[in-house]
RNA sequence: GCCCCCGUAGCUCAGGGGAUAGAGCACCGCCCUCCGGAGGCGGGUGCGCAGGUUCGAAUCCUGCCGGGGGCACCA
């Protein structure tokens, strides 16, 4: 049985001695909480449904938790119900019903732990939208790794996800950075507000090799512009592509000024009255969602502003039929939470239809002490840095473990020297061992079996119980859009079942007889695997099966 | 000044109101006759401070202190 399954049971079994009692079952919680006691001797499961609800019908917590654990204790999925502390029931399930969730993983395999809660909704999530104007760094590789493993969360509790990278490849940066092009290619010093690093001279001299001519051409900045930016959109993807991270969609500033789509957006704007008129310019009421002030849309010299392109691709992802549009931000552009939210709004949208995720920066940190990343000191890190210091899984990992809301020190040192220490090791090697014990299992012919009733042993129990907490972790990452949730629940798995494998073997010994037990065990391990495989899927990062 | 995030063990961090607050790392000791020791077991005077809400607060609210990041007719 399911811990949701056994909240339905609770639930429809307190409606009813309510209602045998005369109380109206209307004060019981829409969803009864059941939890996994830290406390072994607090059962496998508890619920707290008695303490919430007593007051509201006038009875004690205690009282309500006695006339539910009598009737509970009559089913047969529940072998013994007690009533603790200030009103709790504490749960244990009857061996057969647990062993249940183990037949449940395997029947659904790579599906277990799917859900619906977000089906039927269609999903852009924009993640990364690093400046093409060089690598990716070590920022921009946090939302890399955390936006695809919350598109992989989302898309497997229903969403239909589109992942995009937006490219602000208009405007006064692309200028500077094709000036800085071209002085690399002319063995020039980068332009006082232009960009340096050995990527410009790499791309200055590719677009000297595609086009030899590039520096005397007439329209020398034109064709530096065009090679030379496009270069810089291909390294980007081929970082993004070897650190596992596909997008659907790069879409590019750019295109919405060439096809009008910006005037269209603000003129639609303009004369809804959605936008005012003040000073010479015109201004989105970005006050109204929590902005410090409202923002110039149109300047009074009749250039669109930065946020008009914003407008103009948000009116664009409406088009493409999205009903919820998540940015992922960094914490340098928590102001756009109020831009973006007043554009939809102002677009005759539900503001609510735009999220806006604000993720902490990534600090480098060395001996202890943070360092500035400064391209002058040479300390900038980018994504391909820390791919080659310590592999995509280990970088990954590291990214996607802890919550967004917390700046990240990485410790490039560090992770070097105890990459082996790393947790994702730890989840790896379980999978690992668990995969080799599988093999094993079938050199010697022993094959799984379904009486998983026998697995009446504490450290089974618990095994069962945390693969029996999937689907619940990953319902609150999607909730909550935390997939760090899932990189904890793995290491809690991964130590439950170090534990099982140290109590419980597995495999018959010697000239042992195989038994059920055995066969029942193995079942377990298949079933535990599959739960690593499928967490470790959605953060990206491999389950190997030897390491 | 205003806005956002954070403050939990020596370190890096989990803990979306629940019963005795956890993991990894680091440190000490123990566990290999057979399923992978990249493992397990044991060892800890830790929720920044002060109020409030609640049967119950690390969690929610208010204030303060400390750290980080924002507050352009730049993109």
């Amino acid at each position: 049985m399911t811990p949701a399954a056994l909240a339905e049971l609770v639930r429809a079994t307190a409606v009813d001695v309510l209602s045998a009692r005369g109380l109206d079952p209307a004060a019981l919680p829409t969803a009864v909480t059941i939890e996994r006691p830290r406390n072994p001797e607090h059962g496998d499961y508890a619920t707290n449904v008695a303490l919430q609800t007593a007051k509201k019908v006038g009875v004690t917590p205690r009282d309500l938790a006695a006339w539910l654990a009598e009737a509970l204790t009559s089913t047969d999925a529940i072998s013994t119900v007690e009533v603790a502390g200030p009103g709790f029931l504490n749960l244990r399930l009857a061996a057969d019903a647990q062993g249940a969730i183990v037949r449940d993983v395997l029947a659904a395999g790579a599906d277990y732990g799917r859900g619906d809660q977000l089906a039927g909704r269609r999903i852009n999530l924009e993640f990364v939208s690093a400046n093409p104007t060089g690598p990716i760094h070590l920022g921009g590789t946090r939302w890399a790794a955390v936006g695809d493993a919350l598109g992989r969360v989302l898309a497997f509790n229903g969403g239909e996800v589109t992942r995009e990278y937006y490219f602000n490849d208009a405007g006064a940066q692309i200028d500077r950075f094709v000036r800085s092009l071209i002085a690399a290619a002319k063995g020039e010093p980068a332009p006082e507000d232009g960009y340096a690093g050995g990527y410009i001279s790499d791309i200055a001299a590719e677009v000297l090799r595609q086009e030899p001519s590039a520096l005397t051409a007439e329209d020398s900045a034109e064709v530096f512009r065009r090679i030379g930016v496009n270069l810089m959109f291909e390294e980007i993807k081929k970082d993004l592509h070897e650190f596992g991270t596909d997008f659907d969609v790069f879409f590019h500033e750019d295109s919405l000024h060439r096809s009008g789509a910006v005037t269209k957006a603000v003129d639609q704007l303009k004369s809804s009255g959605a936008l005012y008129f003040d000073n010479g310019a015109w201004w989105l009421r970005s006050t109204e969602f929590g902005d410090d002030k409202d923002r110039v849309v149109i300047k009074s010299d009749g250039d669109p502003a930065y946020i008009a392109g914003d407008i103009a691709y948000l009116v664009d992802k409406r088009s493409r039929g999205f009903d919820l549009c998540i940015y992922m931000l960094g914490a340098d552009h928590h102001g756009y939470i109020g831009r973006l939210k007043a554009a939809a709004s102002a677009l005759g949208d539900d503001p609510d239809s735009v999220e806006v995720l604000i993720g902490q920066m990534v600090n480098l940190v060395s001996d202890g002490k943070p360092v500035r990343m400064s391209k002058r000191a040479g300390t900038v890190i980018t994504m391909q840095d820390l791919v080659e210091a310590v592999g995509v899984d280990a970088a990954r990992y590291a990214m996607t473990r802890s919550s967004v809301d917390s700046t990240l020190d990485i410790d490039l040192d560090l992770l070097r020297k105890r990459s082996n220490d790393n947790p994702v090791f730890y989840v790896q090697y379980a999978h690992a061992r668990l995969s080799s014990l599988l093999r094993n299992a079938a050199d010697l012919g022993v094959t799984p079996g379904d009486a998983l009733d026998e697995l009446t042993h504490e450290r089974e129990g618990d095994l069962i119980r945390t693969i029996g907490e999937f689907p619940r972790v990953i319902a609150t990452a999607g909730e909550l859009r935390e997939p760090h949730r899932v990189a904890r629940y793995l290491e809690e798995l991964a130590g439950t079942y170090h534990r099982f494998y140290e109590a419980c073997r597995v495999l018959p010994r010697g000239d042992e007889e195989t038994t059920e037990l055995h066969r029942a065990r193995l079942q377990l391990v298949a079933a535990t695997r599959q739960v690593l495989a499928n967490g470790l899927a959605l953060l990206g990062v491999t389950a190997p099966e030897r390491m």
